[in-house]
DNA sequence: CGTTGGATGTCAGCGTGTTGACACGCAGAA
DNA sequence: TTCTGCGTGTCAACACGCTGACATCCAACG
């Protein structure tokens, strides 16, 4: 390596901050759920459902960060693992509600564990009015950057 | 929308505000570097070899959360509008130090200055102090998760 | 000195996610 | 009522990024 990686300008960055904290995390989380046979965005998936019965997939997509179509495939795949399960037709429009089955609920149980065990090892520097605090600072910056949201 | 975008029990998880933050970041640049023809990769690659000329591609790799291959064609994108120059053979070793070129440099100049922008606003609420708490509290979260970093 | 290990750049192959597009269904306005 | 707009689900095509692998080069160690 030709520079090392002591602190440098960019380091100062909160955006650069943000983005290696929200790598980092992923990663981990990836680790933490790949012996469960699940992805990150599976993963979310089902604890979105779990937290919001019967979301719709354009639902799951917004909340989980990707588009309609890759939430479709992930959604495919956790039905062929019989995980959720979604009437073949929609009772109102066209949105098809999500819903977990016992083995899904049985599996997101083990998964959220392991993830809350990543979130507790991150967070475990700080005392709980810190965390509050930290969490309560990244909405200001969601807010600051998309109003809307 | 079958659910509400109100306050849920998934907005209390520090990993989720993360990720939800970042999401946003990257989307906001995005559309601030769009203007320029640049990618956030591309942006990110420019600024890393800026900072620390002469890196390598591993290097800006590992700066900007992506592997050695997908950096390589980022890189040759670069290489070919003329932003970055790379020598044809390496002077030690086998790693190729990237160098801006002047329209790089001139090109990085303006785009620094929007994703400056685009991170101006989104600490807009905070005080100088608490700019320097969050991006510290980030840190902590990576030492944490991965302590070799 | 030879050898082992680590690091780098590059290639092929694959999976994934995205953009673009279309058909369908509801709600509100003319 | 009709029609326009919006949201949803789904399909095809493409681009991007990653995993796996290989050859090369330096450093350190026996």
């Amino acid at each position: 390596m030709a520079q090392a990686e002591a602190v440098g300008p960019l380091d100062e960055s909160v955006g650069y901050g943000l983005k290696r904290a929200a790598a980092a995390l992923r990663t981990t989380m990836d680790a933490a759920l790949r012996s469960l046979d699940l992805t990150v965005p599976q993963y979310a998936c089902l604890e979105l459902i779990a937290r919001h019965p019967g979301l719709s997939n354009a639902d799951l997509a917004r909340g989980a960060f990707v588009t309609r179509q890759s939430m479709n495939l992930v959604l495919r795949g956790l039905q062929d693992r019989d995980l959720v399960a979604r009437p073949a037709t929609a009772p109102r429009g066209r949105a098809l509600p999500s819903r977990l089955t016992p083995a899904g609920e049985e599996l997101l149980a083990a998964a959220s564990a392991a993830v809350r065990a990543v979130e507790l090892r991150m967070l475990a520097p700080f005392s709980a009015a810190e965390q509050e605090r930290l969490l309560h600072d990244l909405a200001t910056c969601v807010r600051a950057l998309a109003p809307d949201a």
